[in-house]
DNA sequence: CGGCCCCTTGAGCTGGTTCAAGAGATGTGG
DNA sequence: CCACATCTCTTGAACCAGCTCAAGGGGCCG
């Protein structure tokens, strides 16, 4: 479709930003809207004491606050992780596109929604599932997501987020986070480190979380193994752009 | 406006449903919109072992799923938490709505992502506040979301919640809900029994939370009162995240 | 080579859980 | 109007998952 070149377009005035960088920050008007081409960025709050709570981690593909217009003022802040490059995007370019492209509407629309479902995953691991559930969840979703954009080789790939990172996302320590690692890798479920996660027993890890991966609309497939039947083969696979990597 | 003529119209058809009854549940095709006229509900969702996670309160006036028809599958279920009252709408009328009214879409975006931030919210909250913030928080969230929607007189409410339910949002036991409870009453700041919580001292209140009101978009006005200028109890931190680097 | 992250592991502590038992409430049928 | 059943709240006591504090090791970069 040509929505697709008008969406790279749109892109053309890209950016490298380095690690641990706020793109907004709390408190601030909203402004542009960012895509995120390529490398890690997260939402994240900061409390009086000092800790940090992440809210969402933003892979390539993903846009920041393409909606909050409506607001004077940001409720949290964002920033990349790893080295990434950026779209600044005019706001008014999108509105454009809103009102003219009414199969990237529904793309953002439907990424919106997709997000909140997110958080409320998110809410629930936390309120409910103890470490070793939560780690093996947020593993999923990663996965998964990882999955959605072509970044899967094999059973793996990179995941370049240190144990403190996981920690501010998990409501843990980074401390208990590396034992809860280490309890995973031990017990031949997955292994993450240097920067690349290994997933030896998709089954089990989904298993372990307790992982509904019907919150993202996708299946989870193991890359091997075809025992299992597809069953609604019908499921929207003309896929918007959003969740895929668009450009690059 | 007649804005508000066409959401009368829209409620037209009620229905009283009693406490604990499930709305819609997880599974579900998207059906028709509920819209919650009185009393409260709640989305939550089950996990595996039998426990449960509430993801968010229903107020009066809040909607359910008005978005959702993108999805084939509800994520979570929606329940009351009280006898209420609902207006079932069907989801041909608000599309119609939506089409010739921009102030009601612009109303709903709105609601939309007033509760993304709230969700954000409780996940900063079950991530990384003790207990006592924890219950302080959400009694902030809701006191202030009952005094928009002019439920407040004095410095009370009803909230008819148990401390079970409370449990279930908050990630605590209802046990524990309970001692916190004690402790916030006899340090005099507020008193939550037979459903109605008094709240004795709002600024403190929203001092133990860490509350800060303007993820809600509106002002946190104590009723009467008023010896404390009581700006944002927040931004305390507006520190950049390079200046968080050294975690500790 | 030295400094700075980040990862790793140990040991002790604590906030919140679990289990248990009793006391109010509130409703229901006789 | 009372008797009984069912919820919810309340409190105690023991326990444990995850935290804190501390110390050491490895990789990467200047």
């Amino acid at each position: 479709l040509e929505d697709v070149e008008l969406l790279d377009a749109v892109c053309a005035t890209q950016r490298s930003v380095p690690a641990q960088q706020d793109l907004i920050r709390e408190g601030d008007e909203p402004g542009p809207v960012f895509i995120l081409l390529k490398g890690w960025a997260c939402r994240y709050k900061l409390l009086p004491e000092g800790t940090r709570q992440i809210t969402s981690f933003l892979m390539p593909g993903d846009c920041c606050d393409l909606h909050a217009a409506v607001f004077v003022r940001m409720e949290h802040s964002i920033a990349t992780l790893t080295a990434a490059r950026v779209a600044r995007v005019d706001r008014k370019h999108i509105e454009v596109l809103m009102e003219t492209r009414p199969a990237i509407t529904q793309a953002f629309c439907r990424a919106q929604l997709v997000d909140e479902d997110t958080l409320r995953a998110w809410v629930v691991s936390i309120g409910r599932r103890d470490s070793v559930q939560r780690v093996a969840h947020l593993m999923c979703e990663l996965y998964v997501r990882a999955m959605n954009i072509g970044l899967i080789s094999g059973n793996r790939f990179e995941l370049p987020l240190t144990q403190a990172m996981l920690g501010d996302a998990l409501g843990l320590t980074p401390v208990h986070v590396n034992r809860v690692l280490r309890k995973l890798r031990i017990s031949g479920i997955m292994n993450l480190s240097r920067g690349t996660l290994v997933i030896a027993n998709v089954g089990k890890l989904a298993l372990v979380a307790g992982f509904d991966d019907h919150y993202l609309n996708r299946r989870l497939r193991r890359p091997s193994s075809g025992s299992e039947t597809n069953d609604s083969p019908s499921r929207h696979q003309s896929e918007p752009w959003v969740s895929r990597a668009p450009l690059e």
